[in-house]
This record gives C-alpha cells, sequence and structure tokens, in this order.
DNA sequence: GATGCTGCTGCGAACGTTCGCAGCAGCGAA
DNA sequence: TTCGCTGCTGCGAACGTTCGCAGCAGCATC
C-alpha cells in the first residue's frame, strides 16, 4: 500500500527521484476522497506512519513536483488556501467555490475552453483556467446573505 | 488634493466614516497609473507625507472596505500577491497574468460572461470572474521557455 | 557491494496577508 | 460646542506558503 508502482514509474520516467516522502505524500493524495490542502495531507501521512518526520516544505514541494509531472492538480481560491487533487484526466475540471462558506463544486463548462481560445487570439497569452478556483457564492449563501 | 469630494462623499454615503488614513489611501489608489500592491500604496502615501504614520493593516482594510463600496477592485493572481485598482466601470475587465514574468494584460471577454451564465446554469453559483486574474504565459514567455 | 554526483530534505526565517485587541476619533445628537 | 456611540486604527502575533542553506540519500556507474 506503500509504495505504488504507477507513481514510480510516472516519478522515475522523468529523470526525478522517489523518495520515501514522495511516495508517501503522492499516495496519501491518491486515496483522498476530495480536494486537500498541504496541512490535511501532512496529517495523512502522519496519521499512517506517526514517525515518518516530513516536512511541510517537502509537502509544498512535493505538490509542485507532482504538479509538473501532471500527477496532481493544485487548485488556488480566493481564501488564498491552495487544495490539491489527483489528476483525474477526464474528469469535468473546472472548479467554482463559494466565497460565503468555502464550499466548491467542479463543473464542466464550454465557455471556458472557448474563453481559453479568446485569450490566445486577443492577448497572445496561452492561458490555463483549470487550475483557477472560480470565486462567487453557492445557492445557499446566495439565498442567506448575498441579496441582504 | 489630499481630499477629494467624490471619494468622502462615496464613503460617507453608504455609512462608513471618512478617515484621513482612508483619503490617502484612496486618493493614491486612484491616481496610480496601473494595478498597485497594498505595500505600493502604502508607499506612495508616505511619499506624500513621510509622517503619515499609516500601517499596512489599515491599507488592506481600507481597500476591502473600498471594494465593498465598488470604488476598488482587488486582483488575486497564482502569484498570491493580491494588487488592487481603482475601479473604472466601463473598463476592459478581464484580466490575464504570465505566469513566468508576471506581466499582466487586461481583455474584455465575452467568453467569460458567457461563463458565468454557465454556471449559474449547472451548478447555481453567483460567479465573479472579474476579480481573477487568469494565469497563462504571455508570448514572451512562451517563445523562451514554455516549450522547452 | 562501494563510490560519486546532484537532486531532495528538514529546518528555520521570511514573505504577503489576516486577525484580536485596546484605544482613538468621526459623526450625529443634544 | 460638547458628548457619546461605535467604527476605525496601530500594533503585534499568527496564518499559509516560499525560500536558502547545509547535509542526506537515490540512482547510475563501476
Amino acid at each position: 500500500m506503500s509504495c505504488e508502482p504507477e507513481i514510480a514509474r510516472a516519478v522515475r520516467e522523468r529523470g526525478r527521484r522517489l523518495t520515501i516522502q514522495r511516495a508517501r505524500i503522492l499516495s496519501a493524495l491518491r486515496h483522498a476522497s476530495d480536494h486537500q490542502s498541504a496541512e490535511q495531507i501532512l496529517g495523512r501521512v502522519l496519521d499512517g506512519d506517526p514517525h515518518a518526520g516530513i516536512s511541510l516544505s517537502t509537502v509544498y514541494r512535493t505538490l509542485e513536483t507532482a504538479a509538473d509531472l501532471g500527477l496532481t492538480s493544485e487548485l488556488r481560491g480566493a481564501s488564498g488556501t491552495a487544495v490539491y487533487e489527483w489528476a483525474e484526466p477526464d474528469a469535468a475540471h473546472h472548479h467554482v467555490e463559494c466565497a460565503a462558506c468555502g464550499r466548491s463544486a467542479a463543473v464542466e463548462l464550454d465557455s471556458l475552453r472557448l474563453a481559453e481560445a479568446e485569450i490566445r487570439d486577443r492577448a497572445g497569452f496561452e492561458a490555463d483556467i483549470r487550475h483557477l478556483a472560480i470565486p462567487g457564492l453557492c445557492p445557499d449563501c446566495r439565498g442567506a446573505g448575498g441579496e441582504a
């Protein structure tokens, strides 16, 4: 359970080293059901092995490396706290996050694919909207306080 | 120059108090030509009056208040550093920011207006994409290192 | 197996931002 | 003009994240 061949291969294939820290961190994120913050991921690793001795810096660095490799993706919302998820290439992958309660939802948005093309045409930028949590108000919070 | 009637009115109209700190901070941002970070804004205020004795906390709080009032808008990019600008209702107002060099561009994107409607339909969220700096690679950085 | 290169790690400091607190000061009422 | 309410401020600590550094350890080579 602690050493997943698929992870090992993906890391080594690109000339990166497979350390126990990386294996544990990525394994923890992979078996998480939803978005996890760096601290939550570290918590999961230490739950499995309290003597692991892994630092938060390493969690951040590993997640950044893994994002480079396409294994994970990072999601930054308006709250400032980044969350991470295991990358599943075929899942719906735009994110909306409630500015009031923090709840988030994944949606597939055709218009955002269009937007990427529009940005390329008008500004010349190669944009990537998938790693962005779009701020908004969820239906509950809109009803409760949004219109007050 | 230091007390702008328009700012004073806008602040007081909504039951907020007009303090010298607010007047100076908002005036500094208003006369800035482009996006400014909180620290830059504080610098501008202190340039004008080195004895002003305004703290960074106050700059952040003032900008948040002013955003509530619709006077300014906050823009958060992938870099994590927030920048602020004076709100001009009719300007092009979506932002793209280069993940490599930090340069940003303002564009008007029809597809993002569409996206807001699509999000409302599919997830029920009332999204606001305008305060988001969309990450990407600018033409220069794309040529230089993006394809390496 | 032993060896060497160098990429990775833990530590701790620093960054930009937010928060809690006690005291100050704007604004309306008298 | 004075007074009082309470919203605002400065301070400093704390948050989540990034960075620099010295030492460790993965992997290739022998």
